[in-house]
DNA sequence: ATATTTGTACGAAGAAATTCGTATAACTTT
DNA sequence: AAAGTTATACGAATTTCTTCGTACAAATAT
């Protein structure tokens, strides 16, 4: 299994892992304010990601219920494996020192992230 | 201008990247060495990666020589952007953790990353 | 000088991802 | 109960990305 979703599949899935339970009609609904596909186009995606595993889905209703079977977190990992290979040789400090850079963190934020870093102190 | 180079199209910066002006066979032959596509899929994507605005090209000589017109540093940008728009729900602090969490940073690198931070205190 | 090698150009096949149209079944409204 | 609405299914067109074959020019080797 790769599980590996396109950028179609994660627009979708973000909104499953916003409200936690989706029909097509709620997923359709919410890309439909940013973008203006139609909604079997919607719903065709997400049986695909159905075959796929990336989602399961309740057919009992007339209208199906889906809900990820793969998690933020797991997509954020693949995510990031993929950009540190392809554009950070592997460095994940440049990745977080960039990622800091542009990105002008608030306080709270640094604070977050370097309490997080403490717990490494000391480790290896 | 969308610059927002391909799967393969990183694979070919990343070698330009790294010798600083190439030709096709010096891509071509760095690429082979985890991959095994045919000689002209590397001349005809690096092509298109100059119609594109990719990447320009000294064509005085037979042998044409390309450079990157985008920095790895736009790339990164660019990667972090998408990332954290489509799995981190923009929330760079979280990316950052993520990060961090899965890739059990060497002391040198939390040590440069918490330099980095010191450098925000007391900025916004 | 001729044959081989090394290079670009470029059309088009192939593959993957996205989009849509049409058929059809099940509810809802009138 | 007929008409309209809201679903799923699914084939197929479209678009984007990748790969390759062939033509041909220039440099090199025989």
């Amino acid at each position: 299994m790769d599980l590996k979703p396109t950028e179609s599949e994660l627009e979708i899935l973000q909104v499953i892992w916003k409200k936690g339970q989706c029909s097509v009609r709620d997923v359709h609904e919410e890309l439909a304010k940013n973008k203006d596909s139609g909604y079997t186009t919607t719903l065709k995606l997400m049986q695909i990601m159905h075959e796929k595993g990336l989602v399961e889905r309740d057919t009992n209703a007339k209208t199906h219920l889906y809900k990820a079977l793969i998690t933020r977190e797991q997509a954020q990992q693949g995510a990031l494996d993929k950009i540190l290979s392809t554009v950070f040789k592997g460095s994940t400090s440049d990745l977080v020192i960039q990622a800091l850079g542009q990105h002008r963190a608030s306080k709270d934020e640094i604070d977050a992230i370097k309490n997080f870093l403490d717990q490494f102190e000391g480790r290896d």
